[in-house]
DNA sequence: GGTGCAAGTATAGTATTACTATACATGTCT
DNA sequence: AGACATGTATAGTAATACTATACTTGCACC
């Protein structure tokens, strides 16, 4: 049984994550990047907060670009074997990819745990800043250095899913990556700018899961 | 016949955009924005560029958050007129939602111009920095001030023809807004994280809209 | 027991950013 | 002649995003 390894890229970090100063920064980061934001988001206030100076989360982080791509990693990363696991056990590739379409739009089991962290409050970093990750002009060479491929990963799982359910379909990457995109751009959506979506009604997970799901099935179908 | 205005927001703007310098700035600012993005781009270094001051810019646009708002409404504004032009004579809803998917993915005629901008240039800021006008903290106060809104009219166009050609759909405005964000993250996929997409295989438009649409008329065909 | 090294601190300093304030020159309209 | 809009000149500020250097502490190993 392959094993599936919850380590972001070993370059984001410059000191071991794991030691104990290590886990308050990540810690203490994700909650503070959560409440206000990467612009406003400072290793000062970071190092105020746990306590410690800004110097030692340097010696942690190059800078914030990096501590936010490792959570990113982190996400993309859990995300993905969560769905290898569910996906595991199920024979029909329609319910395989149900089941990834639930575990996009974050329906997990309530005590899901991505190592040190709750995969909601990454999820909640990646729907907000999420373009930021790679909407910017090192993009190119940040690609180089693989730190994107845990999301294009994930992406090329659900695509192979895609291509399960419709073998003879042409655009299972272009479609998998719709639909995990759109997990998060909806799920946005519904929360800051109700009038893109019908699903800011009630405002539930379920209900963006089920436009996907459908959305999917109706791509899948033979025409 | 109703005349659409191609005018963003006058609170977006301290002074008018149309005399000499306005139109400098927005011309010169554009371009240097989608030379050195928005993170590096600084109001000194468009009066650098210019040959003016930085107050002076300054005194046209408070922040360069404003200016990108700007682009951004000019292109959204621009986009929708475009379509409903396009779509005026198309008595097929079927058709019309074609011609609006080719709009979205930029397929205009050679000579297409918003008022003063080239619309290629604003489709190609709002493809890379699309996200930062609306993923920051002041989402919700912004979208109070209707800074949104000519984006939220495009959707709710798309909605509307969406629903012509399947009128008992329940996700019409969920769909629209989908079309809408994949026509721009699948070209930044297929220019920058080719493994996302297979349209990154020819890069062409054509493509991406071939397969916007196939999958419109995948979703709106009955079950 | 000494040496080396990793981890964290203390302190200082720099270039740049994102503004704000104030005062002045110029032209135009009335 | 006065008001007002437009652009300039100059200056200054708080915060950001780092970098540099030197020091202390504790542990690991030989």
């Amino acid at each position: 049984m392959p094993r599936y390894l919850i380590e972001p890229d070993p370059g984001l970090a410059l000191r071991d994550t794991a030691s104990p100063m290590g886990s308050r920064i990540l810690a203490e980061g994700l909650v503070l990047m959560n409440d206000i934001g990467l612009e406003a988001f400072t290793f000062k206030k970071l190092a105020e907060r746990i306590g410690c100076t800004e110097v030692t989360v340097y010696h942690y982080f190059a800078n914030k670009q990096r501590l936010l791509q490792y959570y990113f990693q982190m996400y993309w990363l859990w995300l993905a074997t969560h769905c290898q696991q569910e996906g595991k056990g199920l024979k029909d590739p329609v319910a395989r990819l149900r089941g990834d379409i639930a575990a996009i739009c974050g329906l997990w089991p309530a005590d899901a745990r991505a190592a040190q962290f709750d995969p909601a409050q990454l999820r909640e970093l990646v729907i907000s800043e999420g373009s930021k990750s790679f909407m910017h002009k090192n993009v190119d060479s940040d690609n180089k250095l693989k730190l994107f491929k845990p999301y294009k990963d994930l992406c090329a799982h659900i695509a192979t899913e895609v291509k399960a359910c419709s073998p003879r379909m042409r655009s299972s990457r272009s479609f998998a990556t719709t639909l995990v995109e759109m997990a998060h751009s909806l799920e946005f959506a519904m929360h800051h700018l109700p009038a893109l979506t019908e699903l800011s009604e009630k405002r539930e997970r379920k209900q963006l899961a089920a436009f996907l799901t459908d959305m999917a099935e109706r791509y899948v179908a033979p025409k």
